[in-house]
RNA sequence: GCGCCUGUGGCUCAGUUGGAUAGAGCGUCGGCCUCCGGAGCCGAAGGUCGGGGGUUCAAAUCCCCCCAGGCGCUCCA
């Protein structure tokens, strides 16, 4: 439909002497009014302030041999194009799995994860880092360039506060971290909750805390070894969770290495000389490099360096994200971290060594984070403009999503205090579910359910697919929503396989595979599909067809919710069909061949839509 | 105080950028296997789209004013 709606567009913009932005195309409430309607007599009826019936009749007068039109019919100011059914279905058949949204120029850079290197993952980092992969997956898909990061914070706070724990509260050196039972990153996060408490009362512990900060940064020293050891063993496990759910990374970033390279100090002279920051004499700020923003008709201003000349967060991400649009002079040096069991090769920066390699230089740099972090971010790209690097900074997304929060009844089900409807995470305070444990009880409970319908399965095999089912489930659970909406975290529609949810969507594929298996076994043939007009099948091939402007619509707006909804829309309108229209029990050959081939059709379009939202299809569940 | 976001059946959410009769899932109630997998399908009940004004052929959607909630606005990251 949408390579048909590009035909049409141009034909149509022709035939009416319009421009081509004003040919729009939306979709009738329902198909006996029409397959596609076209919207410029609103438009431009209403620009010109005519009648809008009279200038519909008008149209739809001139539009004369459209591609694979039918029939144009007004409906008021509407104007109704009926397919020829025959024709679309044949060609929509016969490129079922080619996408054919457009690819855009120029490298894609999407950063995403980037998880505090201190502590278990939770169900927050979970929405980001499958947004982000899935993100990946859909321009891989249009045929794009992409390149996936994790940025890790190595020097922040955090690390410092659960290496002064490790050191200082437990006694344990990098040495004998092997040797704690509990899986390590579980572990710091119920020391982390302990450090936080212990900050809060023992002044001390804030000076040791301070002094471990320093030896983060300048890289030497016990602290500095043990922030690395840290950093390096949490980051690992982080990225065997979300192996668990599929997602992969091409590069690791440290932030240790972009202080260590001298991005920032580069950066800075940058700033300075360009007068984008200035140094505050007077007020609150006096001996802070500021810049200054705007906002609500006043003028504040924005911390970038403090008085004691360290850099803050804000101020390595400038520099981080120059790096990423190519606007560096400098660059780093690489190392293979991983090898996943696919053959993609995930790299990191390194400090000595390593070998140069393409990376960065993006035209586009997707930065998925938190809406929380919508103010910073707005920062950072105003500084890139002001730096003289306006069309690079354009090149800057913040794809924002709302935080995860623990419904009410979940929050209380683990024991955390509830106030309103709904309980922030809190790594701090240890209020959260893990990842990892989100994962197993998913997958238990999906173990359950593949063991009482195959018993006779190795028990290897359930495991596996009890893994794919509790992946999709999840993820599903996590693309489901809006980038605005608040996920209510409820642990019951988490564990849920039924309805909307991503099992759901296996479910019908799986179907698919077995009817395709029995076709085999009984040695059913499918002769090249001759279409028959039928109101149910047109509707699935219309459907079916739809999914290019999915994706379109889903890049543009980086929302993969569209694609989730719609892809579970597909597959419900395939299981109604389904239910009514059987395949191989169907005894004439002709129509037995047709609903095969509108199976096959709807199939590709549920497997390139699951692919992208990460979803895997198990030969049975 | 300023800025961003949100308010839609009992619950959780969509709503194609202003279009045709406001849709799903869960939950509730009632049905459906002699037949390709019941993680499915069919049906029913349930809506003043937070409230009030306005803009126009047309408003859940845009503008204004209220009400309620979330987040941000630190020399934290």
């Amino acid at each position: 439909m949408h390579q048909l709606k590009r035909e049409l567009r141009k034909k149509i913009s022709s035939l009416l002497s319009i421009p081509e932005e004003d040919v729009r195309f939306d979709y009738p409430p329902n198909l006996n009014l029409g397959d596609l309607s076209l919207l410029s007599a609103f438009i431009i009826g209403k620009r010109e302030g005519k009648n809008l019936v009279e200038l519909a009749r008008d149209f739809a007068s001139r539009l004369k041999s459209l591609p694979m039109v039918e029939e144009v019919r007004t409906a008021g100011p509407f104007i109704n194009l009926r397919l020829n059914r025959e024709e679309f279905f044949l060609r929509a058949y016969e490129t079922r799995e080619k996408t054919k949204v457009l690819p855009r120029e120029g490298k894609n850079l999407i950063e995403h994860t980037n998880i505090n290197p201190n502590k278990a993952a939770h169900v927050g980092h979970l929405r980001n880092a499958v947004l982000g992969d899935s993100f990946y997956r859909l321009l891989s898909v249009a045929g794009e360039r992409v390149e996936v990061q994790n940025y890790i914070d190595d020097t922040g706070v955090q690390v410092a506060d659960v290496v002064f724990g490790l050191l200082r509260m437990r006694n344990l050196p990098p040495e004998e971290w092997d040797r704690i039972e509990e899986k390590f990153d579980h572990y710091c996060w119920d020391l982390y909750v302990e450090v936080e408490r212990r900050m809060e009362e023992a002044p001390s512990a804030l000076e040791e805390r301070r002094r471990i900060l320093k030896a983060l940064e300048e890289g030497k020293g016990e602290y500095a070894e043990a922030g690395r050891a840290l950093s390096r063993k949490i980051a690992s496990l982080h990225l065997q969770t979300m192996e668990k759910l599929g997602i992969e990374y091409d590069l690791l970033t440290w932030e240790s290495h972009i202080i260590a390279l001298g991005l920032w100090a580069r950066t800075f002279e940058l700033l300075k000389e360009r007068g984008v920051i200035r140094k505050a004499e007077t007020g609150p700020n006096a001996g802070c490099w500021v810049m200054d923003i705007e906002e609500g008709g006043e003028v504040r201003e924005k911390v970038i360096v403090r008085s004691d000349g360290t850099a803050t967060y804000v101020a390595k991400d400038i520099a981080y994200q120059m790096w990423k649009l190519g606007l560096q002079d400098r660059d780093f040096t690489y190392e293979i971290f991983k090898k996943y069991p696919s053959g993609r090769l995930l790299y990191t920066t390194v400090l000595e060594g390593g070998r140069r390699m393409d990376f960065g230089h993006a035209r586009r740099v997707y930065n998925v984070i938190d809406s929380r972090q919508g103010y910073l971010q707005r920062i950072v790209k105003e500084a890139i403009r002001r730096l003289g690097y306006p069309e690079a900074a354009e090149g800057s997304v913040h794809l924002s999503y709302e935080m995860v929060a623990l419904s009410r009844k979940s929050a209380e089900a683990l024991g955390f205090q509830a106030q309103g409807e709904a309980v922030s995470i809190s790594g701090r305070k240890g209020i959260g579910i893990k990842a990892d444990d989100l994962i197993q009880a998913v997958e238990e409970r999906a173990l359950g359910e593949v063991e009482s319908r195959h018993p006779e399965l190795p028990r290897e095999k359930k495991r596996e697919i009890a893994g794919k089912i509790a992946s999709a489930a999840i993820r599903y659970y996590m693309l489901k929503y809006t980038n605005n909406s608040v996920v209510l975290f409820d642990i019951e529609d988490a564990l849920s396989f039924e309805g909307e949810t991503g099992p759901y969507l296996q479910y019908s594929l799986v179907r698919m595979n077995s009817i395709k298996r029995k076709a085999r076994e009984r040695g059913i043939e499918f002769g090249p599909p001759r279409w028959r007009d039928n109101q149910d099948y047109w509707a699935l091939v219309h459907r079916a067809s739809r999914m290019d402007d999915v994706l379109d619509r889903a890049r543009e707006n980086t929302e993969l919710s569209l694609l989730a909804r719609y892809l579970f829309s597909l597959a419900q309108a395939f299981n109604v069909f389904y239910s009514k229209y059987p395949i191989l029990n169907e005894e004439d050959p002709e129509e037995r061949s047709l609903r095969f081939a509108l199976m096959e059709l709807v199939e590709s379009k549920l497997k390139i839509g699951t692919y992208i939202l990460g979803i895997e299809i198990p030969e049975r569940m």
